[in-house]
RNA sequence: GGUGUGGUAGUUCAGCUGGUUAGAAUACAUGCCUGUCACGCAUGGGGUCGCGGGUUCGAGUCCCGUCCAUACCGCCA
């Protein structure tokens, strides 16, 4: 037997008792004739003691122990005499009689601790001694819980998981696609799929009703600290139901994940259709954690001769409770901010209204107290606001603006990672024109359907058409998102031939879909949860890679097995493939 | 594809306008230490300053190129 106990277990009522533990030596600290070695596990961590006066023997062979050797001890419980409060262990400690040394280990490159002194880079080189560190293998025990409770529910509200594929079939629509080469059938190549999106409507058709999968899916695009090339979706779909019975269906996922994991009741999830956001914070996931949003000023500040506000098709403003006092450096950090290629605005206005009531402004030479006092009403400050605005094109300055919302939350301290605020996202545009391929585009994919009321526009103004789409936010983190589809072959022929592909393209593309409901598809709907933020906004991280097991870097590799790695030439005689050098 | 930041001891970092033998902390090793839990004290080993080129009497430091990491933009239905 290697062990009766693990090392967080044993309490003082263990007393007297004989036990064997086995873990990693997590720390000795070493006296002259007394041993103290923290044995690590999973579960916690044992102090173990061995006295040069009981036992040198003993005490000679711990002597040699290093740094995450694994052993096994036997000994009995005792009190200690000194005890510490900060471990569930700390009133006990093992007085060890017999010490076997299981594995010796080289000392690791950095220190297994919540606090490591190992950067990103290493940490993922040695990820299975990262692993070791509570701070990193609590998210998986946390991603399991909410991956077994969301299991839990959709069991309980008779959804059937299916496997579906994971070599399928490129599709041009989307995201890029990885691919692999089949050397039964040399110059033609499987997908791995994006999402088993055609597959779950295809089930639907079969009458499974009720579908579920914790999938993996796969996208060939840049990362992200919020996106992997190959992530994990709880993906769904249901039949015979309309947008709200799946907003209600959902909405109890996500209570239910909150209540079993953070034990807490949320309140009913607030809606907002995606033109709203766009108005109010420049973003379709709006971090509602705070409000702030956007005041619209264009029509308050034309004619005083302000140039770079006339010619602009948008003035918007946010204000900042309380900011008016910020020094000039804080201002010029704001302006270097909005400044930076990557948010690319042209410079920031900003009204300050003083705690006695006057203003002052980065433009008073052209508007008079009392214009700056009208703006400030407008956007609701009061005396110790700070008024900040931009503008330029409508578009991009609300995301502009939507920026500096969030830079002005965080520095206000308005996004605390312990506090949660939901969000559905309703009536996105069903399509998108792109300017450089002159067409539309699928803003969620080619099998939503528009809303009913939306068709005859589908014509007239494909750009105005809404979609029966939504998505789930939480925290500004778009957690989710699905949409009701098409399940009419008329309406799906219309939308094929309104993003540009042809009666054949759609057949070779979507045929089996086509075909499929020709054979009685039900109404459908879906939607998928993205499993990896989802834990990652649960458990308060900005990234998702600490909530993975083995997650790729920046560039898609896996540097602790050294992957993507060229293939002999052999393998690629077989695929009847060439690399060019 | 682009922008910013970074690359110096096993690790995390400091190293100024170019100028002695490149430092600190920690880790590691050795010795001392019987109640530690960030133990303490002493001693010691440990460096291709990412790589290549250039400027200079002299480069960790300046310039050019390149590679890697990272955050973001593009991209991600």
């Amino acid at each position: 037997m290697y062990r009766t106990n693990t090392c967080g277990e044993l309490r003082i009522a263990h007393l007297n008792r004989e036990v064997i533990l086995a873990g990693w030596v997590h720390k000795a600290r070493k006296f002259g004739g007394m041993i103290f070695v923290d044995l690590r596990d999973r579960y916690g961590i044992t102090q173990l003691v061995f006295n040069q006066e009981t036992d040198s023997q003993l005490c000679e062979k711990a002597e040699k122990l290093g740094r995450e050797w694994v052993i096994q001890v036997k000994g009995v419980v005792a009190e200690r005499s000194n005890k510490n409060p900060n471990i569930p262990t700390g009133d006990i400690e093992i007085t060890v009689s017999e010490l076997q040394t299981l594995n010796p280990s080289e000392t690791p490159p950095f220190t297994i601790e919540t606090d490591t002194d190992g950067g990103d880079d290493l940490r993922m080189k040695y990820r299975y001694l990262d692993l070791r560190r509570k701070a990193v293998y609590s998210n998986l025990e946390l991603r399991h819980q909410m991956a077994f409770a969301a299991r839990s529910y959709l069991n309980q509200q008779q959804f059937l998981e299916v496997e579906t594929p994971v070599m399928v079939g490129s599709t041009p629509e989307g995201a890029r696609d990885f691919i692999v080469p089949s050397r039964m059938n040399p110059g033609e190549f499987y997908a791995l799929p994006q999402s088993p999106q055609l597959f779950k409507q295809l089930l639907m058709v079969s009458g499974l009703d009720r579908y579920f999968q914790i999938v993996k899916c796969f996208r060939d695009e840049d990362l992200r600290a919020d996106r992997q090339p190959e992530f994990t979706q709880i993906d769904c779909e249901m039949s015979f139901v309309e947008q709200e019975d799946i907003l209600n269906l959902f909405e109890g996922l996500i209570r239910h994940l909150f209540k079993t994991i953070k034990g807490t009741d949320i309140p009913e999830m607030p809606r907002m259709t995606y033109a709203e956001a766009m108005k109010l914070y420049g973003s379709d996931k709006p971090d509602t954690r705070f409000t702030m949003p956007f005041t619209e000023l264009k029509t308050l500040t034309g004619g005083k001769n302000f140039g770079v506000f006339d010619n602009a098709e948008y003035v918007g403003a946010i204000c900042a409770e309380g900011c008016a006092a910020y020094t000039r450096k804080q201002m010029d950090e704001l302006t270097d901010f909005v400044k930076r290629p990557q948010i690319g605005a042209g410079g920031l206005v900003y009204v300050r209204y003083e705690a006695d009531g006057g203003v002052k402004s980065s433009v008073d030479k052209f508007y008079t107290p009392d214009d700056l006092k009208r703006w400030l009403e407008q956007a609701g400050g009061r005396p110790g606001d700070l008024l900040l605005i931009l503008c330029g094109a409508a578009g991009k300055t609300r995301k502009q603006l939507g920026e500096l919302r969030l830079e002005m939350g965080s520095r206000l301290g308005l996004r605390d990672k312990d506090r949660f605020s939901c969000l559905w996202m309703l009536d996105f545009p069903l399509l998108e024109f792109d300017e450089e391929t002159n067409r539309y585009y699928a803003m969620h994919h080619p099998f939503t359907s528009p809303k009913r009321e939306d068709v005859p526009l589908l014509d007239a103004d494909p750009a105005a058409v809404r979609a029966n789409a939504y998505d789930m936010v939480i925290n500004g983190a778009e957690v989710g998102g699905g949409s009701i589809r098409i399940h009419d072959s008329d309406l799906q022929r219309k939308m094929f031939t309104l993003l540009g592909f042809t009666e054949a393209q759609a057949q070779a593309q979507f045929g089996f879909l086509m075909n499929a409901f020709k054979y009685g598809a039900p109404p459908h709907g879906g939607i998928a949860f993205g499993l990896d933020r989802l834990v990652s906004v649960f458990a308060g991280l900005d990234s998702i890679r600490d909530c993975i097991a083995f997650p790729k870097n920046n560039s898609g590799r896996d540097v602790m097995i050294d992957a993507p790695a060229s293939v002999s030439s052999e393998q690629l005689e077989e695929l009847r493939l060439m690399v060019r050098e």
